[in-house]
DNA sequence: ACTGTCTGTGCTT
DNA sequence: AAGCACAGACAGT
C-alpha cells in the first residue's frame, strides 16, 4: 500500500540527491551506545547497534566521525574521569563532558552534526544557522591587530586576529558556508571584552565555547580550557590527558586547527625541548601571550 | 557503489 | 604468545 501513496506524492522530485546522510544514523546509534556504556565497546556490539559489520562500521564511524570507535570510547572514559577537576563546567563542551554520561549524551543528540563531524565537512559548511559577530581593535605584541568573534546561540564559535576585519571575516564564512552571519555588536559587548581580558593575558569570565569538530579534536580543545593562564603543557602532556600518549602530532594539528583563538588557550601548548613551536597568528603574539599571561 | 570476509600489521597484555 | 583494533585487498551483490 505505500506504492500507491508514492505514486501519488512523487510526480514532482526528479533528481533525489542521494543523501549520504544514512549512514550517518547508523554511526550515530553507535555513538549512542558508547554513551551510555560511558566508555568503549566491543566492535561487535557496536555493529549490532548500527546493523553493520565490525568491517563496515569501522569504515563508516572513521568517515563520519573522523576517529575511530575505540577512540572514541576511550575519548568518553577520560571525559569521565575529568569531573574531578569540575572548575570549568561552564563551556558547552566542558559540561559535556564534566557531566558524563547523561549530558553527553544530550550533547550528542541535540546537534547531531556538532561532534560527529569530520574535519571536512566542517569545512564544508555547518548547518545553516545564525551566526553573530563583532570585531574590536586589540594591541598584541606591540602590533595593531583586530579581533574578530563570532558566536552562536550557544557559545562562542570562532575567533580570529588579524589587521582586516572584512578578510577574518570572508576566512570564517569561507569555512561556514551554510551559515548568516550578522554584525551585533551590542549583543556582544561583553564577550567581546571578555575576549580582550584574554588577550591582555587576564583571566576574565569562562565563556560558553561552541565549537565543532571531531571527537578527537573536542578534546584536545577541552583539554586546553584546563590549561590555567600563565601556565603551559608540552603537546605530549596534552596527548596523555586526552588519553592518546601516542597522539602527540594528532594533538599539534587540532592546536592548529583551533577555530577560537585565545577562549581556547591553543598559545599555552609548547615543545617538550622549551621551544615556542607553532602559532597560527606569529610566534612574537604567542609569546606575547604568554609574557602577558604570565605578568 | 556498497558490503562482508580474509588477512597482515602494530600495539598491548 | 595471544588478543585486539585497525586498515588494505579482494570478491560478491
Amino acid at each position: 500500500m505505500p506504492v500507491e501513496m508514492l505514486r501519488a506524492t512523487t510526480p514532482a522530485p526528479p533528481s533525489p540527491p542521494a543523501t549520504p546522510a544514512d549512514g550517518r544514523e547508523r554511526v550515530l546509534a553507535a555513538c549512542r551506545a558508547m554513551d551510555d556504556a560511558g566508555g568503549p565497546l566491543p566492535p561487535e556490539q557496536l555493529a549490532a547497534a548500527a546493523g553493520w559489520s565490525t568491517r563496515q562500521l569501522h569504515r563508516r564511524f572513521a568517515e563520519v566521525t573522523g576517529t575511530t570507535p575505540r577512540a572514541y570510547g576511550e575519548a568518553l572514559r577520560a571525559a569521565r574521569l575529568g569531573p574531578a577537576l569540575a572548575e570549568t563546567r561552564d563551556t558547552v563542551l566542558d559540561a559535556a563532558f564534566a557531566t558524563g554520561y547523561g549530558s553527553v549524551r544530550a550533547f550528542y543528540e541535540q546537534g547531531a552534526a556538532r561532534l560527529g563531524m569530520t574535519p571536512s565537512a566542517w569545512a564544508g559548511g555547518g548547518r545553516g544557522e545564525r551566526l553573530l559577530w563583532t570585531a574590536g581593535p586589540c594591541s598584541l605584541a606591540g602590533e595593531d591587530l583586530q579581533l574578530l568573534v563570532v558566536a552562536s546561540l550557544a557559545g562562542v564559535v570562532a575567533v580570529r586576529l588579524g589587521s582586516d576585519v572584512e578578510a577574518l571575516l570572508a576566512e570564517v564564512a569561507g569555512e561556514l558556508p551554510l551559515a548568516q552571519l550578522a554584525r551585533e555588536d551590542d549583543a556582544l559587548t561583553d564577550v567581546l571584552g571578555a575576549v580582550r581580558a584574554l588577550a591582555r593575558g587576564s583571566a576574565g569570565p569562562v565563556l560558553p565555547v561552541d565549537v565543532r569538530g571531531t571527537a578527537f579534536q573536542a578534546a584536545v580543545w577541552a583539554a586546553l580550557r584546563r590549561i590555567p593562564a600563565g601556565q603551559t603543557r608540552s603537546y605530549a602532556e596534552v596527548a596523555a590527558e586526552v588519553g592518546s600518549p601516542g597522539a602527540v602530532r594528532a594533538v599539534g594539528t587540532a592546536c592548529a586547527r583551533n577555530p577560537a583563538a585565545l577562549v581556547t588557550p591553543c598559545h599555552r601548548v609548547v615543545r617538550s625541548d622549551g621551544g615556542l613551536g607553532g602559532f597560527r597568528w606569529g610566534l612574537e603574539v604567542k609569546r606575547a601571550l604568554l609574557d602577558a599571561e604570565r605578568g
